[in-house]
DNA sequence: TTTCGTATAATTGTATACGATTATACACGT
DNA sequence: ACGTGTATAATCGTATACAATTATACGAAA
Protein backbone atom coordinates (compact mmCIF):
# COMPACT_ATOMS: atom_id res chain seq x y z
CA UNK A 1 0.00 0.00 0.00
CA UNK A 2 2.69 2.55 1.06
CA UNK A 3 5.09 1.14 -1.32
CA UNK A 4 3.08 2.78 -4.11
CA UNK A 5 3.94 5.80 -3.32
CA UNK A 6 7.48 5.11 -1.84
CA UNK A 7 10.51 6.74 -4.61
CA UNK A 8 13.27 4.66 -2.97
CA UNK A 9 15.11 2.11 -5.38
CA UNK A 10 14.19 -0.20 -2.84
CA UNK A 11 10.30 0.64 -3.19
CA UNK A 12 10.90 0.85 -6.96
CA UNK A 13 12.65 -2.94 -7.26
CA UNK A 14 9.97 -4.37 -4.59
CA UNK A 15 7.39 -3.33 -7.42
CA UNK A 16 9.14 -4.38 -10.04
CA UNK A 17 9.93 -8.07 -8.50
CA UNK A 18 6.82 -8.56 -7.36
CA UNK A 19 4.90 -7.11 -10.72
CA UNK A 20 7.11 -9.24 -12.01
CA UNK A 21 5.92 -12.70 -10.18
CA UNK A 22 2.15 -11.68 -10.54
CA UNK A 23 2.62 -11.45 -14.42
CA UNK A 24 4.07 -14.45 -13.94
CA UNK A 25 7.74 -12.99 -15.61
CA UNK A 26 8.84 -14.80 -12.96
CA UNK A 27 8.17 -18.86 -12.67
CA UNK A 28 7.47 -20.60 -9.50
CA UNK A 29 10.55 -21.91 -8.36
CA UNK A 30 12.91 -19.40 -10.16
CA UNK A 31 16.03 -18.43 -8.64
CA UNK A 32 16.44 -14.71 -8.29
CA UNK A 33 19.96 -13.63 -8.13
CA UNK A 34 20.33 -10.48 -6.65
CA UNK A 35 23.58 -9.65 -8.86
CA UNK A 36 21.27 -10.01 -12.45
CA UNK A 37 18.35 -8.46 -11.19
CA UNK A 38 20.46 -5.35 -9.90
CA UNK A 39 21.84 -5.68 -13.71
CA UNK A 40 18.96 -5.59 -15.43
CA UNK A 41 17.52 -2.69 -13.21
CA UNK A 42 20.21 -0.62 -12.92
CA UNK A 43 20.95 -0.74 -9.13
CA UNK A 44 23.21 -2.44 -6.89
CA UNK A 45 22.60 -5.09 -4.50
CA UNK A 46 21.91 -3.52 -1.31
CA UNK A 47 18.29 -2.44 -2.84
CA UNK A 48 17.80 -5.94 -4.11
CA UNK A 49 18.16 -7.05 -1.23
CA UNK A 50 16.35 -5.52 0.60
CA UNK A 51 13.52 -5.53 -2.02
CA UNK A 52 13.43 -9.41 -2.12
CA UNK A 53 13.79 -9.47 1.94
CA UNK A 54 10.53 -7.88 1.86
CA UNK A 55 8.83 -10.02 -0.68
CA UNK A 56 9.35 -12.95 1.85
CA UNK A 57 7.94 -11.14 4.68
CA UNK A 58 4.81 -11.53 1.83
CA UNK A 59 5.42 -14.55 1.07
CA UNK A 60 5.80 -13.88 -2.62
CA UNK A 61 9.44 -15.26 -2.37
CA UNK A 62 11.46 -17.85 -0.26
CA UNK A 63 14.57 -17.11 1.45
CA UNK A 64 17.11 -19.60 2.16
CA UNK A 65 19.91 -18.64 3.93
CA UNK A 66 23.12 -18.47 1.97
CA UNK A 67 21.32 -20.09 -0.76
CA UNK A 68 19.03 -17.72 -2.70
CA UNK A 69 15.84 -16.16 -3.46
CA UNK A 70 12.95 -18.34 -4.76
CA UNK A 71 9.84 -17.86 -6.16
CA UNK A 72 7.13 -19.35 -3.92
CA UNK A 73 4.10 -18.97 -6.43
CA UNK A 74 0.51 -18.75 -5.17
CA UNK A 75 -1.46 -22.21 -6.28
CA UNK A 76 -5.26 -22.03 -7.30
CA UNK A 77 -5.93 -23.41 -3.53
CA UNK A 78 -3.73 -20.93 -1.85
CA UNK A 79 -6.45 -18.24 -3.74
CA UNK A 80 -9.50 -19.93 -2.55
CA UNK A 81 -7.90 -20.07 0.96
CA UNK A 82 -7.21 -16.25 0.54
CA UNK A 83 -10.31 -15.41 0.35
CA UNK A 84 -12.18 -17.54 2.54
CA UNK A 85 -9.85 -15.66 5.25
CA UNK A 86 -10.90 -12.90 3.93
CA UNK A 87 -14.39 -13.68 3.72
CA UNK A 88 -14.24 -13.98 7.72
CA UNK A 89 -12.41 -10.71 8.03
CA UNK A 90 -14.40 -8.40 6.38
CA UNK A 91 -17.19 -9.82 8.08
CA UNK A 92 -15.48 -8.91 11.25
CA UNK A 93 -14.52 -5.47 9.69
CA UNK A 94 -17.91 -4.44 8.54
CA UNK A 95 -19.11 -5.01 12.17
CA UNK A 96 -16.28 -2.69 13.65
CA UNK A 97 -16.76 -0.34 11.18
CA UNK A 98 -20.54 -0.25 12.13
CA UNK A 99 -19.27 0.54 15.75
CA UNK A 100 -16.69 2.88 15.04
CA UNK A 101 -17.14 5.05 11.47
CA UNK A 102 -17.55 8.34 11.03
CA UNK A 103 -19.72 10.80 8.98
CA UNK A 104 -16.86 12.08 6.97
CA UNK A 105 -16.49 8.12 6.33
CA UNK A 106 -19.92 7.22 5.36
CA UNK A 107 -19.75 10.15 2.62
CA UNK A 108 -16.79 8.77 1.16
CA UNK A 109 -18.20 5.07 1.03
CA UNK A 110 -21.46 6.95 -0.60
CA UNK A 111 -18.80 9.37 -3.14
CA UNK A 112 -16.90 5.38 -3.87
CA UNK A 113 -19.98 4.00 -4.88
CA UNK A 114 -21.83 6.92 -6.67
CA UNK A 115 -18.32 7.24 -8.37
CA UNK A 116 -18.06 3.20 -9.43
CA UNK A 117 -21.86 3.39 -11.07
CA UNK A 118 -20.20 6.39 -13.01
CA UNK A 119 -17.85 4.33 -14.60
CA UNK A 120 -19.13 0.88 -14.52
CA UNK A 121 -21.61 2.21 -17.25
CA UNK A 122 -18.93 3.65 -19.06
CA UNK A 123 -17.14 2.15 -21.85
CA UNK A 124 -13.75 2.19 -22.85
CA UNK A 125 -10.01 0.35 -21.25
CA UNK A 126 -9.65 2.17 -18.00
CA UNK A 127 -13.71 0.98 -16.99
CA UNK A 128 -12.52 -2.43 -15.12
CA UNK A 129 -9.28 -0.41 -14.11
CA UNK A 130 -11.23 2.89 -12.58
CA UNK A 131 -13.85 0.11 -10.97
CA UNK A 132 -10.92 -2.05 -9.26
CA UNK A 133 -9.64 1.15 -7.95
CA UNK A 134 -12.49 2.00 -6.71
CA UNK A 135 -13.26 -1.30 -4.89
CA UNK A 136 -10.27 -1.15 -3.24
CA UNK A 137 -10.88 2.34 -2.08
CA UNK A 138 -14.23 1.01 -0.61
CA UNK A 139 -12.68 -1.69 0.97
CA UNK A 140 -9.56 0.44 2.45
CA UNK A 141 -12.12 2.93 3.88
CA UNK A 142 -14.07 -0.16 5.29
CA UNK A 143 -10.90 -1.12 7.21
CA UNK A 144 -9.73 2.19 8.50
CA UNK A 145 -13.41 2.69 9.77
CA UNK A 146 -13.30 -0.76 11.68
CA UNK A 147 -10.82 1.71 13.50
CA UNK A 148 -8.33 -1.53 14.21
CA UNK A 149 -4.97 -0.72 12.92
CA UNK A 150 -4.30 -4.63 13.50
CA UNK A 151 -7.22 -5.95 11.37
CA UNK A 152 -6.27 -2.73 8.84
CA UNK A 153 -2.87 -4.44 8.63
CA UNK A 154 -4.04 -8.14 7.52
CA UNK A 155 -6.64 -7.30 5.68
CA UNK A 156 -4.66 -4.51 3.80
CA UNK A 157 -2.12 -7.74 3.77
CA UNK A 158 -4.09 -10.06 2.06
CA UNK A 159 -5.68 -7.15 -0.37
CA UNK A 160 -1.94 -7.54 -1.81
CA UNK A 161 -2.13 -11.18 -2.49
CA UNK A 162 -5.91 -10.79 -3.67
CA UNK A 163 -4.13 -8.40 -6.65
CA UNK A 164 -2.71 -11.25 -8.05
CA UNK A 165 -6.11 -13.51 -8.20
CA UNK A 166 -7.86 -10.41 -9.52
CA UNK A 167 -5.33 -10.50 -12.37
CA UNK A 168 -6.76 -13.96 -13.38
CA UNK A 169 -10.03 -14.14 -13.09
CA UNK A 170 -11.19 -10.47 -13.13
CA UNK A 171 -15.52 -8.96 -13.75
CA UNK A 172 -16.53 -11.16 -16.05
CA UNK A 173 -19.91 -10.91 -16.97
CA UNK A 174 -22.37 -8.93 -14.90
CA UNK A 175 -20.00 -8.88 -11.50
CA UNK A 176 -19.03 -5.40 -11.47
CA UNK A 177 -22.82 -4.35 -11.43
CA UNK A 178 -23.60 -7.18 -8.54
CA UNK A 179 -20.40 -6.11 -6.88
CA UNK A 180 -21.70 -2.65 -6.61
CA UNK A 181 -24.69 -3.61 -5.44
CA UNK A 182 -23.48 -5.62 -2.78
CA UNK A 183 -21.21 -2.38 -1.72
CA UNK A 184 -24.67 -0.43 -1.20
CA UNK A 185 -26.38 -2.92 0.70
CA UNK A 186 -23.43 -2.92 3.32
CA UNK A 187 -22.78 0.82 3.43
CA UNK A 188 -26.50 0.66 4.06
CA UNK A 189 -26.65 -1.57 6.72
CA UNK A 190 -23.58 0.17 8.66
CA UNK A 191 -25.69 2.97 8.23
CA UNK A 192 -28.60 1.45 10.36
CA UNK A 193 -26.01 0.40 12.65
CA UNK A 194 -27.24 -3.29 12.01
CA UNK A 195 -23.96 -5.00 12.62
CA UNK A 196 -24.78 -8.04 12.12
CA UNK A 197 -26.32 -7.75 8.72
CA UNK A 198 -23.05 -5.78 7.98
CA UNK A 199 -21.00 -8.75 8.93
CA UNK A 200 -23.22 -10.98 7.17
CA UNK A 201 -22.72 -9.05 3.80
CA UNK A 202 -19.39 -7.92 3.59
CA UNK A 203 -19.03 -12.08 4.35
CA UNK A 204 -21.05 -12.93 1.81
CA UNK A 205 -19.44 -10.28 -1.10
CA UNK A 206 -16.30 -11.85 -0.75
CA UNK A 207 -18.06 -15.14 -0.99
CA UNK A 208 -19.34 -13.91 -4.18
CA UNK A 209 -16.75 -12.69 -5.85
CA UNK A 210 -14.39 -15.87 -5.12
CA UNK A 211 -17.68 -17.75 -6.37
CA UNK A 212 -17.42 -16.03 -9.73
CA UNK A 213 -13.99 -16.84 -10.13
CA UNK A 214 -14.44 -20.46 -9.44
CA UNK A 215 -17.19 -20.21 -12.74
CA UNK A 216 -14.09 -18.71 -14.73
CA UNK A 217 -11.75 -20.95 -13.82
CA UNK A 218 -14.11 -24.44 -14.35
CA UNK B 1 9.20 -18.66 13.65
CA UNK B 2 11.94 -19.21 10.97
CA UNK B 3 14.18 -16.27 12.50
CA UNK B 4 14.58 -18.56 15.97
CA UNK B 5 16.99 -20.41 14.24
CA UNK B 6 18.39 -17.88 11.93
CA UNK B 7 22.06 -18.34 12.50
CA UNK B 8 22.88 -15.00 10.58
CA UNK B 9 23.83 -11.59 12.29
CA UNK B 10 20.47 -10.30 10.67
CA UNK B 11 18.55 -12.86 12.04
CA UNK B 12 19.85 -12.25 15.64
CA UNK B 13 19.87 -8.63 15.26
CA UNK B 14 15.68 -8.99 14.65
CA UNK B 15 15.24 -10.92 17.20
CA UNK B 16 17.36 -8.71 19.55
CA UNK B 17 15.51 -5.23 18.78
CA UNK B 18 12.41 -7.06 18.52
CA UNK B 19 13.33 -8.60 21.85
CA UNK B 20 14.14 -5.07 23.16
CA UNK B 21 10.39 -3.43 21.74
CA UNK B 22 8.59 -6.22 23.77
CA UNK B 23 10.50 -5.74 26.97
CA UNK B 24 10.00 -2.32 26.75
CA UNK B 25 13.46 -1.55 26.47
CA UNK B 26 13.03 0.49 23.58
CA UNK B 27 10.03 2.45 24.17
CA UNK B 28 7.05 3.71 21.69
CA UNK B 29 7.85 6.05 19.47
CA UNK B 30 11.99 5.91 19.92
CA UNK B 31 13.97 6.53 17.07
CA UNK B 32 16.07 3.66 16.34
CA UNK B 33 19.73 4.50 14.61
CA UNK B 34 21.19 2.42 12.67
CA UNK B 35 24.43 3.55 13.64
CA UNK B 36 23.96 3.35 17.14
CA UNK B 37 22.16 -0.36 17.49
CA UNK B 38 24.79 -1.64 14.82
CA UNK B 39 27.74 -0.20 17.42
CA UNK B 40 25.92 -1.70 20.28
CA UNK B 41 25.59 -5.06 18.90
CA UNK B 42 29.09 -4.87 17.34
CA UNK B 43 27.87 -5.22 13.50
CA UNK B 44 27.74 -3.07 10.38
CA UNK B 45 24.49 -1.02 9.63
CA UNK B 46 24.04 -3.73 6.76
CA UNK B 47 22.12 -6.43 8.85
CA UNK B 48 20.85 -3.72 11.27
CA UNK B 49 18.82 -1.85 8.42
CA UNK B 50 17.65 -5.31 6.85
CA UNK B 51 16.44 -6.46 10.53
CA UNK B 52 14.30 -2.92 10.89
CA UNK B 53 12.97 -3.45 7.60
CA UNK B 54 11.76 -6.63 8.89
CA UNK B 55 10.16 -5.53 11.97
CA UNK B 56 8.41 -2.97 9.84
CA UNK B 57 6.86 -5.64 8.14
CA UNK B 58 5.57 -7.02 11.38
CA UNK B 59 4.24 -3.69 12.64
CA UNK B 60 6.56 -3.15 15.54
CA UNK B 61 8.69 -0.63 13.55
CA UNK B 62 7.57 2.34 11.45
CA UNK B 63 9.88 3.74 8.70
CA UNK B 64 9.97 7.05 7.69
CA UNK B 65 11.69 7.11 4.31
CA UNK B 66 14.84 9.50 4.38
CA UNK B 67 14.06 9.59 8.15
CA UNK B 68 14.40 6.61 10.30
CA UNK B 69 13.06 4.08 12.21
CA UNK B 70 10.81 4.28 15.18
CA UNK B 71 9.16 1.79 17.17
CA UNK B 72 5.47 1.67 16.94
CA UNK B 73 4.57 0.07 20.38
CA UNK B 74 1.04 -2.11 20.62
CA UNK B 75 -1.52 -0.89 22.68
CA UNK B 76 -4.36 -2.55 24.95
CA UNK B 77 -6.80 -2.28 22.30
CA UNK B 78 -4.12 -3.82 19.81
CA UNK B 79 -3.84 -7.00 21.81
CA UNK B 80 -7.42 -6.76 22.22
CA UNK B 81 -7.96 -6.81 17.95
CA UNK B 82 -4.99 -9.55 17.79
CA UNK B 83 -7.41 -11.90 19.71
CA UNK B 84 -10.43 -11.15 18.10
CA UNK B 85 -8.85 -11.75 14.59
CA UNK B 86 -6.89 -14.99 15.86
CA UNK B 87 -9.95 -16.67 17.76
CA UNK B 88 -12.05 -16.12 13.80
CA UNK B 89 -8.94 -17.48 12.54
CA UNK B 90 -8.23 -20.16 15.09
CA UNK B 91 -11.20 -21.68 14.77
CA UNK B 92 -11.32 -21.71 11.13
CA UNK B 93 -7.80 -23.16 11.18
CA UNK B 94 -9.22 -26.16 13.39
CA UNK B 95 -12.40 -26.52 10.95
CA UNK B 96 -9.78 -27.00 8.18
CA UNK B 97 -7.24 -29.28 10.57
CA UNK B 98 -10.90 -31.27 11.30
CA UNK B 99 -10.81 -32.41 7.18
CA UNK B 100 -6.89 -32.32 6.56
CA UNK B 101 -5.33 -33.56 9.75
CA UNK B 102 -3.00 -37.40 9.52
CA UNK B 103 -2.18 -40.02 12.24
CA UNK B 104 1.18 -38.51 12.97
CA UNK B 105 -0.21 -35.04 13.35
CA UNK B 106 -2.83 -36.40 15.93
CA UNK B 107 -0.50 -38.25 17.50
CA UNK B 108 1.90 -35.20 17.77
CA UNK B 109 -0.97 -33.27 19.50
CA UNK B 110 -1.15 -35.71 21.88
CA UNK B 111 2.43 -35.98 22.87
CA UNK B 112 2.08 -31.96 23.34
CA UNK B 113 -0.91 -32.79 25.80
CA UNK B 114 0.49 -35.63 27.68
CA UNK B 115 3.93 -33.48 27.88
CA UNK B 116 1.90 -30.20 29.08
CA UNK B 117 0.29 -31.95 31.69
CA UNK B 118 3.46 -33.48 32.84
CA UNK B 119 5.53 -29.66 32.77
CA UNK B 120 2.12 -28.31 34.55
CA UNK B 121 2.74 -30.47 37.69
CA UNK B 122 6.10 -29.42 38.01
CA UNK B 123 7.35 -26.71 40.21
CA UNK B 124 10.00 -24.42 38.75
CA UNK B 125 11.27 -21.77 36.88
CA UNK B 126 11.22 -23.42 33.75
CA UNK B 127 7.42 -24.46 34.02
CA UNK B 128 6.00 -21.33 32.82
CA UNK B 129 8.36 -21.41 30.10
CA UNK B 130 8.09 -25.19 28.68
CA UNK B 131 4.15 -24.85 28.76
CA UNK B 132 4.18 -21.55 26.92
CA UNK B 133 6.37 -23.51 24.64
CA UNK B 134 4.31 -26.66 24.16
CA UNK B 135 1.42 -24.51 23.81
CA UNK B 136 2.89 -22.59 20.79
CA UNK B 137 3.78 -26.32 19.34
CA UNK B 138 0.33 -27.04 19.62
CA UNK B 139 -1.15 -24.78 17.43
CA UNK B 140 1.77 -24.77 15.07
CA UNK B 141 1.09 -28.49 14.53
CA UNK B 142 -2.61 -27.02 13.76
CA UNK B 143 -1.31 -25.15 11.58
CA UNK B 144 0.18 -27.13 10.17
CA UNK B 145 -2.43 -29.69 9.60
CA UNK B 146 -4.96 -27.26 8.18
CA UNK B 147 -3.35 -27.64 5.06
CA UNK B 148 -3.04 -23.93 4.32
CA UNK B 149 -0.41 -22.35 3.40
CA UNK B 150 -2.09 -18.84 3.48
CA UNK B 151 -3.91 -19.47 7.42
CA UNK B 152 -0.57 -20.74 8.66
CA UNK B 153 1.39 -17.56 7.13
CA UNK B 154 -1.05 -15.17 8.85
CA UNK B 155 -1.91 -17.35 12.20
CA UNK B 156 2.38 -17.37 12.56
CA UNK B 157 2.39 -13.68 12.18
CA UNK B 158 -0.27 -13.35 14.62
CA UNK B 159 1.24 -15.43 16.91
CA UNK B 160 4.35 -13.28 17.02
CA UNK B 161 2.24 -10.53 17.85
CA UNK B 162 0.85 -12.64 20.58
CA UNK B 163 3.66 -12.92 22.13
CA UNK B 164 3.77 -9.57 23.08
CA UNK B 165 0.57 -9.77 25.46
CA UNK B 166 1.94 -13.20 26.60
CA UNK B 167 4.61 -11.47 27.99
CA UNK B 168 2.72 -8.98 30.04
CA UNK B 169 -0.19 -11.28 31.32
CA UNK B 170 0.53 -14.64 31.59
CA UNK B 171 -0.60 -17.68 32.82
CA UNK B 172 -2.20 -16.72 36.26
CA UNK B 173 -5.10 -18.69 38.14
CA UNK B 174 -5.70 -21.98 37.11
CA UNK B 175 -5.10 -21.00 33.66
CA UNK B 176 -2.37 -23.06 32.32
CA UNK B 177 -4.70 -26.84 33.30
CA UNK B 178 -7.74 -25.26 31.87
CA UNK B 179 -5.44 -23.93 28.81
CA UNK B 180 -4.75 -27.85 28.48
CA UNK B 181 -8.35 -28.95 29.00
CA UNK B 182 -9.49 -26.92 25.94
CA UNK B 183 -6.48 -28.64 24.08
CA UNK B 184 -7.70 -32.12 24.71
CA UNK B 185 -11.29 -31.16 24.07
CA UNK B 186 -9.97 -29.44 20.30
CA UNK B 187 -8.02 -32.49 19.59
CA UNK B 188 -11.25 -34.98 20.56
CA UNK B 189 -13.82 -33.09 18.32
CA UNK B 190 -11.09 -33.06 15.23
CA UNK B 191 -10.68 -36.99 16.10
CA UNK B 192 -14.19 -37.01 15.95
CA UNK B 193 -14.59 -35.09 12.37
CA UNK B 194 -16.79 -32.84 14.17
CA UNK B 195 -15.63 -29.76 12.56
CA UNK B 196 -18.47 -27.44 14.03
CA UNK B 197 -17.02 -28.07 17.64
CA UNK B 198 -13.44 -28.03 16.31
CA UNK B 199 -14.35 -25.19 15.32
CA UNK B 200 -16.21 -23.18 18.18
CA UNK B 201 -13.78 -25.00 20.61
CA UNK B 202 -10.52 -23.08 19.37
CA UNK B 203 -12.85 -20.15 19.20
CA UNK B 204 -13.37 -20.04 22.95
CA UNK B 205 -10.18 -21.16 23.41
CA UNK B 206 -8.99 -18.05 21.88
CA UNK B 207 -11.84 -16.15 23.80
CA UNK B 208 -10.67 -17.69 27.26
CA UNK B 209 -7.31 -16.65 26.71
CA UNK B 210 -8.30 -13.05 26.40
CA UNK B 211 -10.99 -13.04 29.05
CA UNK B 212 -8.17 -13.87 31.53
CA UNK B 213 -6.08 -11.11 30.45
CA UNK B 214 -8.44 -8.76 31.21
CA UNK B 215 -9.23 -9.95 34.65
CA UNK B 216 -5.54 -9.32 34.98
CA UNK B 217 -5.15 -5.97 33.77
CA UNK B 218 -8.89 -4.73 35.37
C1' DT C 1 12.40 39.11 19.84
C1' DT C 2 11.17 36.64 15.90
C1' DT C 3 11.88 34.73 11.53
C1' DC C 4 14.19 33.36 7.75
C1' DG C 5 18.22 31.59 5.30
C1' DT C 6 22.48 29.38 5.15
C1' DA C 7 26.08 26.44 6.82
C1' DT C 8 27.12 22.47 9.31
C1' DA C 9 26.28 18.06 11.25
C1' DA C 10 23.80 13.83 11.58
C1' DT C 11 21.33 10.18 9.40
C1' DT C 12 19.61 7.48 5.87
C1' DG C 13 20.15 5.55 0.91
C1' DT C 14 23.07 3.34 -2.31
C1' DA C 15 27.28 1.48 -4.20
C1' DT C 16 31.29 -1.14 -3.83
C1' DA C 17 34.68 -4.29 -1.63
C1' DC C 18 35.73 -8.25 0.76
C1' DG C 19 34.92 -12.60 3.29
C1' DA C 20 32.00 -16.84 3.93
C1' DT C 21 29.27 -20.25 2.09
C1' DT C 22 27.59 -23.06 -1.46
C1' DA C 23 27.48 -24.96 -6.14
C1' DT C 24 30.07 -26.86 -10.07
C1' DA C 25 33.70 -29.15 -12.72
C1' DC C 26 37.13 -32.14 -13.16
C1' DA C 27 40.66 -35.26 -11.99
C1' DC C 28 41.64 -39.26 -9.45
C1' DG C 29 41.20 -43.77 -7.46
C1' DT C 30 38.47 -47.75 -7.09
C1' DA D 1 31.73 -46.45 -15.27
C1' DC D 2 31.03 -44.64 -10.78
C1' DG D 3 31.79 -42.29 -6.66
C1' DT D 4 34.81 -39.14 -4.10
C1' DG D 5 37.67 -35.28 -3.10
C1' DT D 6 39.59 -31.08 -4.24
C1' DA D 7 39.92 -26.85 -6.79
C1' DT D 8 37.43 -23.33 -8.94
C1' DA D 9 33.69 -20.36 -9.67
C1' DA D 10 29.38 -18.32 -8.43
C1' DT D 11 26.51 -16.39 -4.98
C1' DC D 12 25.23 -14.68 -0.67
C1' DG D 13 26.48 -12.12 3.94
C1' DT D 14 28.67 -8.32 5.92
C1' DA D 15 31.54 -4.26 6.20
C1' DT D 16 32.84 0.00 4.54
C1' DA D 17 32.70 4.20 1.56
C1' DC D 18 30.30 7.68 -0.55
C1' DA D 19 26.01 10.33 -2.03
C1' DA D 20 21.51 12.23 -0.90
C1' DT D 21 18.51 13.79 2.33
C1' DT D 22 17.14 15.73 6.57
C1' DA D 23 17.90 17.89 11.10
C1' DT D 24 20.30 21.46 13.79
C1' DA D 25 22.74 25.70 14.95
C1' DC D 26 23.63 30.15 14.26
C1' DG D 27 23.52 34.67 12.45
C1' DA D 28 21.33 38.48 9.89
C1' DA D 29 17.37 41.23 8.89
C1' DA D 30 12.78 42.85 10.01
Amino acid sequence: MREQQDPSLRGQVFQKIREGILKGQYKEHEELREAAIGEELGVSRTPVREALRQLELEGLVEIIPNKGAYVTGISDKDVQDIYAVRSMLEGLCARWATENITERQLARLEEVIILSEFYSQKLGTDREEQVVLLDGTFHEILYEASNSRILRHVLSDFHKYAQVARKNSLHKNDRVEKSIAEHKAILQAIRDHDADLAEQLANEHIFHAVKNMNIDAG
